[in-house]
DNA sequence: TCTTGACACGTTACAGGATAACATCCTAGA
DNA sequence: TCTAGGATGTTATCCTGTAACGTGTCAAGA
């Protein structure tokens, strides 16, 4: 069971863990209610998972504490958390780590872009809306048409510049 | 044996596929001349590959494909291979697919964009200039240093939009 | 009330993607 | 010629993701 420990913090400034997660899981039920989706248990509890940890988790990360939540322990059972979710805009998916993170901004429709260190592995969640236009744009002089755009960018954090040259 | 065909085309529009890859190898040895690397067999034979296949390959289809033309047949081989192509900017890797893909504008310094059909699975490499700059404009806010971004968008190319409402 | 259909959950089994670690070999330069 | 570094090859294993099938649950309509 190594701790393939992907990311540390989930942005580069401080804030209120606690208060932010508690918002997630409100925020969660009213969009779903909203919308007439179920947060079921295993969906509600994949949530809390990733606003607890605060940070990115592989699925196997999720599932192994999914299984000693006792829900189901199989992959097929996290994966389809996280796409229901992902689905409802609640999270996100980094393909870059192959990990999922929970939405800072859910409810806001909006385009993440994400800044991942490569010395400190924190990650955090950019506002991409011009980033985005900008890839609309160019995707428009070809005739492409953009429905969904995935923005990483890898880097130093602030911190990480300070510390290493 | 699934052939797990990922893309289709390379570009939307039409173009010659000889010429490019002939091309592409031909600035491939300039390149690593240029820069002091080696251009070996293994190396050589993967961008070819990944040039006449003229779409994203994964990294195992490329690895039988090496294999079948008397290479090394384990993984390490052609993860290697795609590497380091990969650090001379003559090949791309698409997270989104997994996948590997020769690059279209070898040479010139430039950041990429992928747009993906959702619908055929072509793939085209756009000029991702702007996008780049709106990346590091966003990145700059918070302090974070980008070096490296992955772009892709996923939607529905020009061939597509017009067969399918 | 019973039926039925959509959806969620769970499991098995496997496919596909990636890397650590070690042995061998080649090659450019001292 | 010798040698150090890089390149190749192999083994073994781990991580990531999905297809397919069976069961349970709940709500709408007969």
């Amino acid at each position: 069971m190594p701790d393939t420990a992907i990311p540390a913090a989930c942005a580069f400034a401080d804030h209120d863990h606690a208060a932010c997660s508690a918002a997630g899981l409100a925020q969660a039920e009213a969009l779903c209610a909203a919308q007439g989706a179920r947060l079921t248990p295993v969906r509600r509890r994949t949530l809390e998972i990733l606003l607890e940890a605060h940070r990115a988790l592989g699925a196997y990360e999720v599932l192994e504490r999914l299984r000693s939540d006792g829900f189901g322990g199989q992959p097929p059972v996290a994966y389809r958390a996280l796409e229901f979710l992902e689905a409802m805009g609640l999270v996100h998916r980094i393909r870059r780590l192959n990990a999922f993170a929970a939405c800072m901004r859910p409810g806001e429709a909006h385009q993440a872009l994400f800044l991942i260190c490569r010395r400190c592995e924190a990650l955090a969640e950019a506002p991409g809306g011009r980033v985005r236009a900008a890839v609309e744009a160019a995707a428009a002089e070809t005739g492409f048409a953009v429905e969904r755009a995935s923005l990483e960018a890898t880097g130093l954090c602030p911190a990480c510049r300070a510390e290493a040259p």
